[in-house]
DNA sequence: GAAGGAGAA
């Protein structure tokens, strides 16, 4: 049992955190009050890290790593780099400061934009894909950790940097994962050149809930009927079919609640929904009306809603897994962590006092992991391990990772770089990974490995326009719509663009039916696309072509003759194909595994003897996503020696 | 025989 909550620990909350206790019922939260009439120097001043400002300098002019360990809303992202520069830490070049996510880095930006009173891109901007709001008087860079990453590989050393800081560390995401050995690495280097050394400062959150596990455990209240109709609700569930289904039955019950309980309205959000209706998580529900969002994780930490009174906890999570025996990558719900439960736990009572609801017992609760399994543990490395190599890191399997190289990690590792080696982008020399001259040109692509090589393969088919289109199409969030509730209507319009020939080619024809109108919208909602994604598409599309171009590609058009888009796909992507067994059923070809066409490729109902696809999904079977007709034979001439011993021989 | 957690370059 945690602490009796008659005797708190003296030691809680100190003046000036976010959060300090109300009173002595569990998980109440009373935030400070934002004033927003209050001029903006103040506003710095009234922030808690500025009580520490001069200690801070301080510390930071004598440190070269630095861990700032504060809570949300502390003001150490916005403060930290402003104070490094008004001390003049930073002259002799820029401060980085990276984040996981865009809107984060441009609301950041312009944040301390307005604090410093100067035009965003001047003194203070931002960098991320697509946007580079920066100029040569940029001293405060806010910028996606991806960006920074990119960037080191044009410049290892980071010579342009004088600071990098590393925000939302403590959400572990690959980039930022990686990052810490680059930056590191840079430190040391420089520092034996004897140039200007890099400072590296890491902030980390800390949870203010620590101490607090006595809350809500176990739901044994309604808050929909007891608590005011003001009351918002935000419900943590693991995914769309789940919250599409809850959200069906709550709007019954919302039809049949008493008198005493007043209305409600249930919104879903998951992040494939339109931009539309994901805004309605935002408007406030009519007077007297309670608003109960139904979320997957995406309310975790991308999203952040206000007016949250309560907080409800399935305390389940869908997420990535990765088994590197098979290479396998596997989305399954599982349960969530602690710092996970606490997480959700906080996106309740931000302006005011909130409480959580967990549907699972305090003995379940205690044996939670403490930590989310950090991303780079549970995903295909290939794509990492590719950059790092073109990072000219010396001994990649060495490499400083964050977490302690595990046994499973080092498996993970070798069949990353067994990956590379197939695809021809790396060599070995006895122990030592080396690049290929193919697996440069493949790193300066923005892109998955498998899709870097398709679209270098793609001029020895004449249809490098064609394949621009499709990597493109793959490399952004799905551009096709599928609400459940207008299934029929949706696979009906469909109809007009797909072909037996695969998903590939089904996408191409969207795309190019899509750009025979103009991007007109009205067309978009018709056809069921996602007219954000499909804009995303064509700026891809720019900056993969403008890579191609300066690798000096020639870049043809092949027309109708998709024989040959699918040709190369065959090439591009050998590793994933399967056979179609007498069963019926589908092998895959490296690993011998069972498979299973996805329910949503335009094949499904289909029974093509010979494919390749884009990625193996195991949810309740192991199914291929995104997949293309192709001929046994041209699996054959793409890797013959690899085919040789993987295809039966009565087929070839 | 029937389904896609969230990010990012």
């Amino acid at each position: 049992m945690p602490h009796n909550p008659d005797h708190p620990p003296a030691k809680k909350f100190k003046p000036g955190s976010p959060f300090f206790r109300l009173d002595k019922k569990p998980g109440m939260l009373l935030p400070r009050k934002e004033n927003v009439s209050v001029p903006i120097d103040v506003q710095r001043k009234n922030l808690p890290i500025y009580q520490a400002k001069s200690q801070l300098i301080n510390q930071l002019r004598q440190l070269h790593n630095a861990v700032l360990i504060g809570e949300t809303g502390s003001g150490k992202t916005t403060q930290i780099p402003q104070y490094l520069y008004e001390a003049g830490i930073a002259r002799q070049g820029i401060v980085a400061v990276t984040q996981p996510r865009r809107v984060a880095a441009i609301s950041l930006a312009t944040r301390v934009a307005e604090e410093k009173r100067t035009q965003l891109g001047k003194l203070v901007g931002y960098t991320v894909r697509f946007e580079d709001v920066t100029s040569s008087e940029t001293k405060l860079k806010f910028m996606t950790d991806g960006m920074l990453l990119r960037e080191a590989i044009g410049d290892p050393l980071l010579l342009r940097y004088t600071v990098v800081v590393l925000d939302e560390a403590h959400e572990r995401t690959v980039h930022t994962d990686v990052l810490f050995g680059v930056v590191k690495a840079a430190q040391r280097k420089r520092r034996e050149q004897n140039k200007v050394p890099l400072k590296v400062v890491r902030h980390d959150s800390k949870s203010t809930y620590d101490d607090r596990q006595d809350c809500g455990c176990g739901a044994s209240v309604r808050p929909e009927q007891e608590a005011p109709a003001s009351h918002d609700i935000l419900v943590f569930m693991t995914g769309q079919e789940e919250i599409e289904a809850l959200a069906r039955t709550c709007r019954d019950i919302a039809k049949h609640l008493p008198d005493s309980c007043g209305p409600m309205t249930v919104i879903p959000l998951y992040a494939s929904l339109p931009p539309a209706q994901q805004l309605r998580v935002f408007q406030p529900a009519p007077k007297g009306c309670r608003k109960v969002i139904l979320s997957t994780n995406i309310a975790e930490t991308s999203i952040t809603i206000s007016g949250i009174k309560y907080v409800i906890d399935t305390g389940m999570v869908k997420a990535k897994r990765f088994n590197p025996e098979s290479g396998l990558e596997v989305l399954a719900v599982q349960r969530v962590s602690k710092a996970q439960a606490w997480q959700r736990a906080g996106r309740a009572g931000r302006e005011d006092s909130g409480s959580v609801y967990r549907l699972y017992t305090e003995d379940e609760f205690d044996n939670l992991i403490p930590m989310t399994v950090p991303e780079i543990q549970r995903c295909n490395l290939a794509s990492v391990m590719l950059q790092l190599l073109a990072l000219g890191i010396p001994d990649v399997m060495n490499f400083d990772f964050m977490s302690k190289p595990s046994p499973g990690k080092q498996q993970a590792m070798r069949s990353a770089v067994e990956q590379l080696d197939l695809l021809g982008a790396v060599g070995r020399k006895g122990e030592q990974v080396t690049l290929t001259p193919l697996g440069k040109k493949m790193a300066s692509f923005p892109l998955e490995p498998r899709y870097a090589k398709t679209i270098l393969l793609s001029p020895d088919f004449q249809c490098s326009e064609e394949v621009l289109t499709i990597v493109s199409l793959l490399s952004v969030d799905s551009v096709l719509y599928n609400p459940p509730a207008r299934r029929e209507e949706c696979l009906a319009a469909r109809k007009k663009f797909t072909t037996s020939e695969g998903d590939h080619l089904t996408l191409l024809n969207i795309y190019r039916a899509f750009k025979k109108v103009n991007a007109n919208k009205e067309w978009c909602r018709e056809n069921f696309v996602n007219s954000r994604n499909m804009s995303m598409v064509g700026e891809v599309r720019a900056q993969l072509r403008e890579i191609c171009l300066k690798l000096s590609m020639k870049l043809e058009s092949c027309g109708s003759d998709t024989g040959s888009v699918r040709r190369c796909l065959a090439h591009g992507l050998f590793v994933n194909a399967a056979e179609l067994q007498p069963d019926g059923s589908y092998t895959a070809l490296d690993t011998h595994q069972p498979v299973a066409i996805h329910p949503s490729s335009v094949l499904f109902q289909a029974k093509p003897a010979y494919v390749v696809f884009n990625e193996l999904l195991h949810t309740s079977k192991c199914y291929m996503r995104d997949l293309c007709l192709v001929d046994a034979d041209w699996l054959v001439e793409a890797a013959p020696e690899y085919f040789r011993r993987k295809l039966r021989p009565t087929k070839s």
